[in-house]
DNA sequence: AAATCGGGGTT
DNA sequence: AACCCAGATTT
């Protein structure tokens, strides 16, 4: 039997019962695809229920602050996902009257729609033979095939997709390309794969050959660098804080964060005096701090560790732009920040 | 081509 | 600790 039509009576038979899969409105499809780039199944699955939810229509998300959006983006990470989608969404509603791009060459021109995400729509809305090359797939096509190509390089690219095409369905893209994924995401797996009951297993490469655990192939990243950041918990006596909005190029960017001091090791008390001393907000006032966590806080990005530390400063008197500490959940900040929040007793 | 951008889960 | 995830964008 042909891959195709083998992997596609697999999947009949194995596909998981997704929110997503139940319907190809290309909206919703489209935000399902944001919402899983680079994120598992399950860790995506509440956050796409919530902006369903909070936002039926590609208008009601077009028309929302940003702010609303990355609330409810939170905790998800790959923040420029949120802000390109809030933008594609005005895009749509009122470039297009609320008609989505409906072929792969248009929807590439949305924001956070690239190759993987404007097949994928194309496909599952429109029948349209683009084939996804995702994380699964490029797992799936190296091991069946044999192909040691790094699948993160412009070679691996281009000879995967080409592959993929090769071999989609032309009359059932949609079948063809969720099954391709889903076989990966659950049965051809990166780490013990379900060989033993695998309907490929007699053709696959890396079985035949002992290779499962050499493919695919991957170039190696680079070592995420330490960074040390200490993050000023004002207080002053009416029960205010401060927060500032991240901008500039960085992580986080657009989020709220506690005035941040970045230092180059981790700083102790008399460290931390030179930096508290420094901030002119205090302006003589007397104040008193503490450090609220023993040992730094570890976060851990894929480029960055974070070390972090978090001085509780208790002053009389807060001055410039200042806000109840009630109001401290109205705001989008990243997952460290809010982890705090919620474990702090203010 | 390489770096950047998050957070959670698995091994 | 290393690796992975329904990748896209910038440098």
């Amino acid at each position: 039997m042909i891959f195709s039509k083998k992997l596609i009576n697999w999947y009949s038979v194995n596909k998981r019962d997704l929110p997503w899969r139940n319907t190809t409105n290309p909206y919703h499809i489209w935000l399902s695809e944001i919402i899983l780039q680079q994120t598992q199944v399950n860790q995506g699955l509440p956050f796409y229920d919530a902006f369903i939810t909070n936002f039926p229509s590609v208008f009601d998300l077009a028309v929302a602050k940003e702010s609303e959006v990355l609330k409810l983006w939170q905790g998800l990470g790959y923040y420029s996902r949120a802000r390109n989608l809030h933008a594609s969404a005005k895009y749509v509603a009122n470039d297009l009257n609320g008609v989505f791009p409906n072929t792969y060459k248009d929807l590439l021109k949305l924001k956070g729609v690239g190759d993987y995400t404007a097949s994928a729509i194309a496909s599952f809305c429109f029948n349209e033979a683009t084939p996804v090359v995702d994380g699964n797939v490029y797992r799936v096509l190296s091991r069946y095939y044999g192909i040691d190509t790094p699948i993160n390089s412009s070679k691996g690219a281009k000879e995967f997709k080409d592959l993929a095409h090769e071999l989609i369905d032309e009359k059932q893209p949609s079948a063809f390309n969720q099954a391709i994924m889903e076989f990966g995401a659950i049965q051809c797996k990166p780490k013990n794969p379900d060989c033993e009951v695998c309907v490929f297993q007699e053709s696959c490469f890396a079985f035949r050959n002992n290779k499962i655990g050499e493919l695919p192939v991957k170039i190696k990243s680079a070592k995420a660098k330490k960074k040390y950041f200490n993050f000023l918990v004002f207080i002053d006596e009416s029960g205010n804080t401060i927060l500032e909005q991240r901008e500039g190029k960085g992580i986080w960017q657009n989020l709220f964060q506690f005035p941040l001091v970045e230092s180059n090791s981790n700083l102790d008390t008399k460290g931390f005096e030179t930096v508290i001393q420094s901030q002119d907000l205090l302006s003589g006032q007397d104040y008193s701090w503490r450090l609220y966590n023993k040992e730094p806080i570890v976060h851990k990005l894929s480029h960055q560790h974070l070390y972090t530390n978090f001085w509780i400063v208790n002053v009389k008197t807060l001055k410039g732009e200042t806000i109840p500490v009630e109001n401290i959940r109205d705001y989008a900040v990243p997952i460290l920040i809010g982890n705090f929040i919620e474990n702090f007793n203010f």
